[in-house]
DNA sequence: GCCAACGTTGGC
DNA sequence: GCCAACGTTGGC
């Protein structure tokens, strides 16, 4: 069982997205490192951290879980997607992706409470220039995190 | 809108 | 294989 951090701009698809639609496809992830993780690490039942980026409040809102294995991705055979990729082969496709559960939504754990969590400083969303939609997080980051949930 | 950071691309 | 240019991301 592992952990991990999604990150999305709400305007794109937020958390109430995620609370109406119950599960989604993480699609459109261009990135080798986070497919690696998809299609690698991930396991059906890992739980993670959803997460907002690129909005007036950055920060944690909610708790997913991976639905099942990672697939092909099929909107780089989509022509008219903005994530069609020309050289990607059916046959082997370059890019995949899992689904994702919506668990529950969390309050607010904000872009400066992360911060000011020591255990979390070695935190990869946190770290500087990380760009990935796909982090992972230790356990004692979760458990960290969870401590901060319980506090109001 | 600015700036830093990073991945990708393409010329050589 | 190198590296500059470019596009994208994300916090502020």
């Amino acid at each position: 069982m592992s952990y991990w951090l999604f990150k999305s701009e709400p305007s794109a698809y937020g958390i109430d997205d995620l609370a109406r639609d119950r599960v989604t496809a993480w699609s459109g992830v261009r990135n080798y490192q986070a497919r690696n993780y998809m299609r690698d690490a991930m396991r059906p039942g890992d739980r993670g951290f959803f997460y907002h980026s690129s909005c007036p409040e950055p920060g944690i809102v909610g708790i997913v879980e991976v639905a099942g294995p990672a697939y092909a991705d099929p909107t780089q055979f989509d022509r008219k997607s903005r994530y069609y990729d020309s050289g990607s082969d059916r046959a082997a496709p370059r890019w995949l992706n899992v689904d994702v559960r919506f668990a529950s939504r969390t309050r607010l754990v904000g872009l400066a409470e992360l911060r000011g969590a020591k255990k979390l400083r070695s935190m990869q969303v946190l770290q500087r220039g990380n760009r990935l939609s796909i982090t992972p997080v230790t356990e004692a980051e979760w458990v960290c995190v969870q401590r901060l949930l319980e506090k109001t």
